[in-house]
DNA sequence: ATCGGCTCGCGCAA
DNA sequence: TGCGCGAAGCCGAT
């Protein structure tokens, strides 16, 4: 059986295969060795063409509203790839170069090029160019997602009870591992002008890019890290995973979003990891791991608007309008909410523990959310206010999932309330609910220790 | 502490 | 066409 499905792979050009000295894996979304399905496709492929094979990941530090702190992320987890790629005789090259370029000028010498799929806006724009302007056949492949997007749904999803019994019917299909394939011919003789990877801080230190957001201290990029929390979540904390996972004052979630989003580990290897143990937790992981983050995936696919208000269906979109001009207790400007100073001490602890850790806990990213709704001086100042902050602070920031996660607040795949001022229908959320539910003075306290 | 109402639209049953 | 039901809730009534 071919584990690498169909549905999968797809050609995003029309050009026939060329006579080519190698075999090309364009690297971008999934930054690993492990459980890389558009690796082991391009592996197949050169070996079925005697060919060798050349991994590329172009570093652009143009990318928007990245950061050092991501930067430092990213090239953590590309040393570990090139080095586990070449513990595998696969050569690997990283060059400071716009991807699509490097990828468009590394094609003349290919006989093919795969590349991995993400579904951001800049991703599909650079796949786009690339597919046009190379003289050789593009073949995207689906990795990081454990159903392909269009296998799940050809359209935008309602919310998660819609998408939930699609996923649910393909998942025995996907659900399976991958095995490792040998590359035959590893041969590959190419004089690249490549970066030279042997001093990250070096390459860090080359990059203009915005240098005020610091490093993340407690996450370091690279897949044997998000291997090492995945084997500590599953040991220590998956069975308290449904009781707690909204709980920000205890220690239950998995923290591995990061490493999700850099591509540093696949959630098809996180899911069989978590399938195969008997934990009470595992239906609650699993069900944010697939149904919410390929929802979130299926959102950004789909809705080209994905990071504005405009996304919004009609009802939240008339809704908000209707009471964009009522009166607000409180009004913060994008540099106050920043800053971390509202008069709210756990909004407050929250902002802090992004701009802080690198990542907010899950629970508070939703009163977060909901209070920059409330204080903002309208619904699209409020949208553009969180989406920037979170792209801006959080280490899986410019993600389908931080997207939204921020149109929920805005009443994206949610279902209208009782009208209210400000929100209008949207559901409300109050700082009673956070002490209602877990002691949010200690989450303050906790997050004040940092 | 617990319960019902709030309110829109999807998708299935009929 | 009717009807059940939905990511994380709030609020007032009992």
């Amino acid at each position: 059986m071919d584990e690498i499905q169909g549905e999968r792979i797809r050609a995003l050009n029309s050009r026939g295969l060329q006579r080519g000295e190698y075999v090309l894996y364009w690297m971008q979304s999934s930054v690993r060795t492990e459980y890389n399905h558009a690796l082991e496709y391009s592996v197949e492929r050169a070996n079925a063409l005697d060919l060798p094979l050349l991994v590329f990941f172009g570093v652009t530090d143009k990318y928007p509203n990245a950061n050092l702190r991501h930067y430092r992320f990213l090239l953590e987890g590309l040393e570990e790839a090139k080095g586990s790629l070449e513990d595998r005789g696969i050569r690997m090259i990283v060059q400071h170069v716009s991807p699509e370029m490097g990828a468009i000028a590394l094609s003349g010498g290919s006989a093919m090029t795969v590349v991995d799929v993400g579904y951001t806006r800049e991703l599909k724009a650079w796949r786009r160019k690339v597919a046009e302007r190379i003289g050789c056949p593009l073949i995207g492949v689906e990795s990081n997602v454990v159903v392909p997007v269009e296998a799940a749904s050809i359209k935008e999803e309602y919310s998660a009870a819609t998408i939930r019994p699609k996923i649910a019917k393909k998942l025995p299909l996907y659900l399976v591992p991958l095995r490792e394939r040998e590359l035959q011919n590893q041969s590959v003789d190419f004089d690249a002008r490549a970066s030279d990877f042997s001093n990250l801080g070096e390459v860090l230190g080359k990059l203009e890019i915005d240098r005020s957001v610091g490093r993340a201290e407690m996450f370091q990029g690279g897949t044997s890290s998000a291997m090492k929390r995945l084997d500590e979540f599953i040991d220590g904390r998956l069975d308290d995973y449904a009781e707690f996972k909204n709980d920000p004052t205890k220690d239950v979630v998995s923290n591995l979003s990061p490493y999700l989003h850099f591509g540093h580990i696949s959630p098809l290897h996180v899911a069989l990891e978590v399938d195969g143990v008997d934990s009470p937790g595992k239906e609650s992981f699993l069900e944010e791991l697939i149904v919410r983050r390929e929802l979130a995936i299926n959102f950004v696919n789909y809705n080209k608007d994905y990071d504005s208000f405009e996304c919004l269906p009609e009802w939240c979109r008339k809704t908000l309008g209707e009471h964009a001009s009522d009166p607000r207790e409180y009004t913060y400007s994008l540099a106050e909410f920043e800053r971390a100073e509202t008069h709210d001490p756990y909004w407050n602890a929250a902002q802090a523990e992004m701009v802080m850790t690198g990542k907010m806990h899950g629970y508070m990213r939703m009163y977060w959310g909901k209070k920059i709704l409330e204080w903002s001086r309208g619904p699209e100042e409020a949208y553009r206010i969180a989406v920037r902050l979170n792209d801006k602070y959080e280490l899986d920031g410019r993600d389908p999932n931080g997207y939204a996660g921020v149109a929920w607040c805005f009443g994206k795949h949610d279902r209208p309330w009782k009208e209210r001022p400000v929100f209008g229908k949207i559901r409300y959320m109050n700082d009673r609910g956070l002490r209602r539910k877990f002691d949010a003075d200690l989450y303050v306290k906790k997050v004040g220790d940092l």
